[in-house]
DNA sequence: GCGACAG
DNA sequence: ATCTTGTCGC
């Protein structure tokens, strides 16, 4: 069953609103997917250089537990967006061309970690829930900086730290030190992760860089995509 | 009204 | 997101 048009390309703001309300009922904040994921996506999103007519180019790739390093595909999509980046509006920026990168992928994944936000967001439908419930697939949200809330405590400086993103007296999403002495990492429930297994997959995921493999190399492979289609800034003339 | 504000 | 060389620290 595909998802209402609303969900994905909203005529306006306000029905971009509405469809963000909707989505939200549907999350799922337990666990529903396997305890050890053998197949991992990851998927970021690329902009075009400056000057360069507004475009979006989505990069998915796909891992699988033994060689995490070593895509086993990548689903690349390209476009002008129909939406402008406005906060709290990603989803509807990015999805479009992040759904056909994924569907180019040779397999259903189970498991996508996506670039930005879960539910912490101020609908609590940022875009890792927001691809989620549209494809009916678990997602975590991996943010590399706050949208909503603040963290809560201290944040130790060793690798592994962790502390509570809390907004409106509710916990929202986990700042995670993924190394020491870098930024944080805002890990939260896409849809059908738990905020303790999203926090512990993350961990899992990670290879020595401050963001896991599957966003890592989504974002790496996304920046050469486009480099190599010749969308960097033009010559001087 | 003012400030904040994922990518 | 993007513009960007060198530089500081483990």
């Amino acid at each position: 069953m595909s998802p209402p048009e609303d969900w994905i390309r909203p005529a306006n703001l306000d029905a971009a609103r509405a469809a963000q309300h909707e989505i939200a009922v549907g999350v799922e904040f337990e666990d529903r997917l396997p305890e050890a994921p053998a197949l991992v996506a990851g998927v970021d999103c690329a902009g075009a250089a400056r000057g360069a007519p507004d475009r979006v180019r989505a990069m998915a790739v796909l891992l699988s537990a033994e060689a995490r390093s070593r895509p086993l595909a990548t689903g690349l999509a390209e476009g002008a967006p129909a939406f402008p980046y406005i906060p709290g509006f990603l989803g509807f920026r990015e999805i479009p061309f992040v759904l056909e990168a994924v569907n180019k992928l040779p397999a259903r994944p189970d498991l996508i970690v996506v670039d930005g936000h879960g539910i912490s967001h101020p609908r609590g439908c940022g875009i890792a829930t927001h691809l989620g419930v549209v494809l009916d697939l678990p997602t975590i949200g991996v943010a590399k900086s706050i949208l909503v809330g603040r963290v809560e405590g201290m944040l130790g400086m060793e690798a592994g730290s962790t502390a509570p993103l809390v907004w409106k007296g509710r916990r929202i999403a986990t700042a995670l030190r993924s190394r020491r002495g870098v930024q944080p990492l805002f890990v939260s429930t896409g849809h059908r992760v738990s905020q303790e297994t999203a926090v512990r997959l993350v961990m899992e995921w990670l290879a020595g860089y401050r963001l896991p493999e599957p966003t890592r190399l989504a974002d790496r492979l996304a920046g050469e995509a486009r480099k190599a289609a010749g969308n960097d800034a033009p010559a001087l003339f």
